[in-house]
RNA sequence: GGGCACGUAGUCUAGCACGGAUAAGGCGCCAGCCUUCGAAGUUGGAGGUCCCAGGUUCGAAUCCUGGCGUGCCCGCCA
């Protein structure tokens, strides 16, 4: 229409659509008159009263438009509010609980790994940030239309590994209580000491890293035992968070798979990797970074993939993996259940012996990896390319964020500093401290009542202030920011669903008949109407920006609890300005669907975020 | 040495990709609102050199250049 009234183009237009900074303006605006005031060479208070009477008339015919005004240079636009209403609430109520989602990327396959922490240790808060906003990312994908497969990677031959299995040698049997996964991290804090000071030590420890090469030696069978119980006990960190996966590769069937040698074939089929033969890399095999132009001025452009031993670098086994990601290779795992997880499904892993699976080909592979990775990932990316996988390397996502830490030092397995900030510590401080709230607004419910939702609330806080920050930016933790239940957190939203659920109980759910939602007229009404309106556009927003950049693919996770924390806000006030149940007939049936929309729209958009639901608190 | 990111009220942040109206929130502080659907709520107030200096533009927190400060990354390691 404004396109039309200015002959121009549909792009330009819509590039100049903004919502204004008051409602009081308009429901939407346009600063298309500053566009053509460069063009026209005319002022552009001038252009837009021209084109205002052109504009008025053709609103006419737009039933969604009630009205148009000029303010200044500005063009803002009114919807007609009784059928931009009934419009929402009717899609709304037609979708229910698939309101959100689209087709956009359907057909679509997605391969997401997150959090590949060592199986040496609990995971720490950081290490939640990073299975957070992988989950979340993935929930959100889903929503868009993908298809999402969730991978864990376990580095089961590292050697932090070697070091614990010659530390489980060294000690009696006696666990005590605790984790396994704790038991083994601070098994490990003290294996660092002896390690450093011990050349001895680093004698034994590397000749237990060569046993673990052969599964069939006592230290591979102690490693194995070792691992599978640490990996199921971070599981059970993860699934206090909702975290589910499909898969886990190991990395002991990687070493025994052939997918190394598989790759390295394939790589030496590329003009731009070659063996030097002479020099201090004679023998390696290294990618020439040099005919990329981002990387033509680097002192040495020459990256080791495989070293002279043939042994291969960690850059090499990425690229090995990142190969059998996109189904470059055949597929040389077998594969078997590791657990059967609470949602109900199991978890496969690779291993030597077991099934064989097709997991197909992947439009698109996404690795959550801390961003200080970037360098590396991005060499994965780029010997792709020189492989001639282009398109692969496009579709190659390094899901960047920063990381978790305290106000002077970061969280280190090696040094122990986790201690205390492991993700089961702080969900069981969050737990506590939502127990003393829950307790003093409901003393005579019962404990499994309480319990409850004081873990619903706790796990609610966590991945939300973990979501809520950008990921971009360094997260200094300090435990009454990430525990705070008031203002800007997920018991807020939580608590404008339970309030919209108690009212909707508390009505017979009478025969639906024709409700005038024309009657919804107030500002708080209609606010909370084009919220709730924007929720679908809002997910998809965050799909499409999943654009590379030069550090990595940005995950705007924080658009999403903004957007919650908006709607939420709004029905707050809603709430306060708008009663319900005393309304007069017609108002009161109005305002109980425009609830109902909202619960709905609520309820999706805390399941993509994974924040709990919670009825009563 | 090279590269990347970050710098916004006391404090923690959003906004920056794609420049636009009075710079938006949370916490903290001050003052109101519970015989009316749940006060984990709500209404109002105080609080700002958007790191600095230039530049582009009718218009810059946003784009460009140059600084300053902070963090991180650049191994045949793991």
């Amino acid at each position: 229409m404004l396109a039309k009234a200015s002959a121009t183009t549909n792009e330009i237009v819509l590039g100049s659509i903004e919502v204004p900074p008051d409602s009081a303006l308009g429901d939407l605006s346009s600063t298309l008159a500053f566009a053509l005031a460069k063009e026209l060479k005319k002022n552009p208070g001038a252009i837009a009263s021209e084109m205002l009477p052109k504009l008025q008339k053709m609103i006419e015919q737009e039933p969604l438009i009630s009205k148009v005004e000029t303010k200044g240079p500005y063009i803002n636009i009114f919807f007609e509010r009784a059928a931009f209403t009934d419009m929402t609430i009717t899609s709304v109520s037609n979708a229910e609980n698939t309101y959100g989602q689209s087709s956009h990327f359907k057909d679509k396959r997605v391969l997401i790994e997150f959090p590949a922490v060592n199986p040496s240790k609990p995971w720490h808060i950081g290490h939640a940030r990073n299975a957070i906003l992988g989950d979340t990312l993935s929930n959100i994908l889903e929503s868009v239309g993908y298809e999402v497969v969730k991978l864990d990677y376990i580095n089961d031959l590292g050697l932090q590994i070697a070091q614990l299995v010659w530390k489980l040698k060294q000690i009696s049997a006696d666990e005590g209580e605790k984790k396994y996964d704790h038991y083994l991290g601070h098994l490990y804090v003290e294996v660092q000491e002896t390690f450093d000071s011990s050349e001895e030590v680093q004698k034994e420890v590397r000749e237990v890293s060569r046993h673990l090469e052969n599964l069939q030696s006592d230290d591979a069978k102690i490693s194995g035992e070792m691992v599978r119980r640490c990996v199921e006990a971070q599981c059970q960190t993860a699934y206090k968070l909702g975290i589910y996966h499909n898969y886990q590769v190991w990395e002991s069937a990687i070493a025994h798979s052939g997918l190394l040698s598989l790759a390295k074939d394939m790589i030496l089929q590329c003009d731009n990797i070659f063996k030097p033969e002479d020099g201090d890399k004679a023998g390696c095999i290294v990618a020439n970074l040099s005919v990329i132009d981002e990387f033509k001025d680097m002192k040495d452009p020459h990256k080791i993939l495989f070293r002279s031993d043939g042994t291969r670098t960690y850059t090499g086994a990425d690229v090995a993996l990142q190969l059998w990601k996109f189904g470059l290779v055949k597929d040389p795992f077998h594969y078997a259940v590791f657990e059967d997880q609470p949602n109900g499904k199991s978890v496969k892993r690779t291993t030597l012996e077991g099934e064989d699976e097709n997991l197909g080909k992947f439009d698109i592979v996404l690795n959550v990896i801390a961003s200080r990775q970037a360098h590396p990932q991005k060499m994965v990316y780029t010997v792709l390319d020189l492989m001639g996988y282009t398109k692969e390397s496009e579709n190659s996502h390094h899901i960047a964020y920063e990381f978790v830490g305290l106000e002077d030092e970061d969280f280190s397995g090696r040094h122990g500093t986790w201690i205390g900030y492991s993700t089961d510590d702080v969900i069981d401080r969050a737990t506590e401290m939502a127990m003393v709230e829950v307790d003093k607004r409901n003393p005579d419910e019962s404990d499994e009542f309480k319990n409850n939702v004081a873990n619903q609330v706790a796990i609610g806080a966590i991945r939300y202030f973990m979501l809520n920050a950008s990921p971009d930016r360094k997260i200094t933790f300090r435990w009454e920011q990430a525990l705070d239940f008031n203002g800007d957190a997920a018991p807020y939203l939580q608590y404008s669903l339970a309030r919209a659920r108690r009212i909707l109980e508390k009505i017979q759910s009478d025969a639906k008949g024709k409700v005038d939602l024309g009657k919804l007229t107030s500002d708080a009404e209609f606010e909370l109407v084009k919220a709730i309106s924007r929720f679908p556009d809002e997910i998809l927003d965050v799909a499409k920006a999943l654009k590379k950049d030069v550090w990595g693919t940005g995950f705007i996770s924080n658009r999403i609890t903004a957007y919650g924390f908006g709607l939420a806000t709004l029905f707050s006030k809603f709430y306060d300005s708008c009663p319900v149940l005393k309304a007069e007939t017609g108002v009161r049936e109005a305002r109980l669907a425009l609830v109902e929309s909202f619960k709905i729209t609520m309820t999706n958009c805390l399941k993509i975020l994974g924040i709990p639901v919670v009825d009563r608190m």
